[in-house]
DNA sequence: GTTAGCACTCAATAATTAAGAGTGCTAATA
DNA sequence: TATTAGCACTCTTAATTATTGAGTGCTAAC
């Protein structure tokens, strides 16, 4: 597949001008288009003879007799592999992305998610950063009323998370200290995995009296921070589909938006990207048609990066769109996000 | 619009069948098919004299001129209003609603609407409780490190928000104990409204030297829950339109999507209806096409409850169907979820 | 190796036709 | 007087048939 393999010049340089007026206009791209276009001063029957041979090596496919060319799923591969130059977009700021209280940070990315599929006019979606192997800063329970307190975990990174705990008498304010004592004496420091039966006994047996009490916030710490294993997915601009004639019939659309309402499958495609590396080297992912692990995507592109606010805390960004995406826009846009993102956590740290 | 006004027996019977058989196949209705498939006894010319007068009457139309008849909004409106009998539908359960942890909320409301979306197979939309009304219960200031104190509120109905704080240099226990004295002593049972320049000024004053504190503090406060005056929404199953044919091309698909993308046009109308009367005396608000208030969804019906679960915590639940839906089904399952929702608080109080 | 020229193919569009559902009207009927 | 049968007419939908034109592949000349 390396440049110099089967691909000589003027090939490569005929098949980056198909490639980039196929993005610019979505039908198919005859020999004349190319030969009055491109900088190659060649007949269009040149260009014929090239593009034949071409077609014979699977860069670009004729979807019938007689039309022009468009580029197969290895054609685009090519090109973003060694045609696409670089781009800076500019691109909107994300501020107050500092604190990672989840409520702030889901508003956070509903906000990011929005903005990329704004910049790019493409669907986007956001996975919110996994927290398991997150640390426990911070506990603190209080008396709210006579039949709840409430217990506050803090993790590392400023991730808040409350639980009301229903007790069935009032605690006075020496035991809630007490507990309080415990409670951070203990768990300080440890993640979720870190909370273990021996340690759940010894606590346990410290509290006295009060271990249901210990049992129920250890329960609550587990639920809580567990929660958050199952991943949460936001998406914005879905009906961008709508923008590009090829994905735009009722049924493709249908097929593409439900795949994209239910969020399972996109789950999927985010956890394999975390577990993937990629080709590129840039610390983005590209998958062409075939090449997703979506069933029902396999008319799009998915590019993805991934970002990582911390040890463990890790999230994906990308986008889905046609596989005649503008990939240099594209690219630069979830750059940018994935620098800025990252950079986030240093700046808190 | 009374039966007995302008419509006799028959004709009700001929415009109940019209309609009936429209929701069922989507098809314009035409007399030979009301003739045979209805209990009267008549033949397809009389029938067609009926239609003819019902046509002039405006409640059905003909799409064209040699075709059968369609429900006129009010014609369905007259449906609605005067034919519809209520249906008790089994709903699947919803549990686990007692407690109002914003986080938490967000969860049961996202499921809610997917039951919704899954049980009637159209486009639903609920719209978490606004809570502007609501009273501080209790307020705690935690040093989570140094250079971070942070506080979190608990409102009536147990809704919790969280704020971290960013301090200068460190508190010490005595002083952060003063502060949270000062802050429950003067806030509690206050909504956000009653949280005047006044009272500000008088707080500060107590505090004396930590007044940044205090005001640091008040200004979370009135962030945070100022935070929910703009309205939540969470929707599911728009994908449903491709389901009938009438709403499925991708114009009027597109159209609808988007404004169901973008909340704000949903949000609109959340707020209109919670203004708003119902006509049908049972909680339950119906909007026919050109009566809903929202452009892109003229060629829909909009079916919405509002539930409350407190004073002045109110919040809208809706489904957005083809005007031939089925209202009865959709209506009774929106009364049972009202009455579960309404249900919800009085459980917890 | 490149190019001009030409016959051929095939999708897309438009035009034509055919079928059928449904109406409105009239005249006959109970 | 209310109902019905019958028939001509309308208009959509689907199917069929041109028409067009972009684009190719091939051949022969440069």
């Amino acid at each position: 597949m390396d440049i110099t393999e089967e691909l000589d010049e003027r090939k490569v340089k005929i098949l980056n001008a198909v490639i980039q007026t196929y993005l610019d206009t979505g039908e198919p791209v005859g020999s004349r288009t190319i030969s009055k276009s491109s900088d190659l001063k060649l007949s269009s029957a040149t260009i014929r003879n090239e593009m034949s041979d071409l077609e014979e090596l699977g860069y670009i496919i004729q979807p019938h007799t007689s039309a022009g060319r468009i580029p197969s799923d290895k054609g685009y591969r090519f090109y973003v592999n060694h045609l696409l130059e670089e781009k800076d977009a500019e691109i909107n700021e994300i501020k107050d992305l500092m604190i990672l209280r989840t409520e702030k940070m889901e508003k956070v990315l509903k906000q990011v998610v929005k903005v990329l599929a704004n910049n790019t006019q493409y669907a986007s979606i956001i996975s919110a950063p996994a927290i398991s192997g997150n640390k426990v800063k911070f506990v603190q329970l209080s008396a709210v009323d006579e039949q709840h307190i409430l217990s506050v975990v803090v993790m590392e990174g400023n991730l808040i998370k409350n639980k009301m705990i229903e007790i069935d008498e009032p605690l006075d304010a020496e035991t809630l200290l007490k507990l309080n004592m415990l409670l951070n004496t203990n768990l300080n420091g440890l993640t979720v995995h870190d909370i273990n039966l021996t340690l759940i006994a010894r606590m346990k047996e410290e509290a006295g009296e009060f271990e249901p009490i210990i049992e129920n916030v250890l329960n609550t710490i587990a639920d809580t921070i567990g929660e958050d294993e199952k991943i949460e997915v936001y998406t914005s601009g879905a009906t961008n589909i709508f923008k590009y004639p090829e994905l735009a019939d009722s049924e493709k659309a249908s097929r593409f938006l439900t795949t994209f309402e239910e969020k399972e499958s996109i789950i999927d495609l985010i956890t394999e990207v975390q577990s993937e590396g990629d080709a590129t080297g840039t610390g983005i992912q590209v998958y062409i048609g075939e090449e997703s692990p979506i069933a029902g995507m396999r008319d799009c592109s998915v590019v993805t990066a991934t970002y990582e606010l911390g040890e463990g805390v890790k999230g994906t960004i990308g986008i889905i769109g046609p596989k005649r995406m503008d990939y240099k826009n594209v690219m630069s846009n979830l750059k940018n996000l994935k620098r800025q993102l990252d950079h986030t956590l240093k700046q808190q740290e």
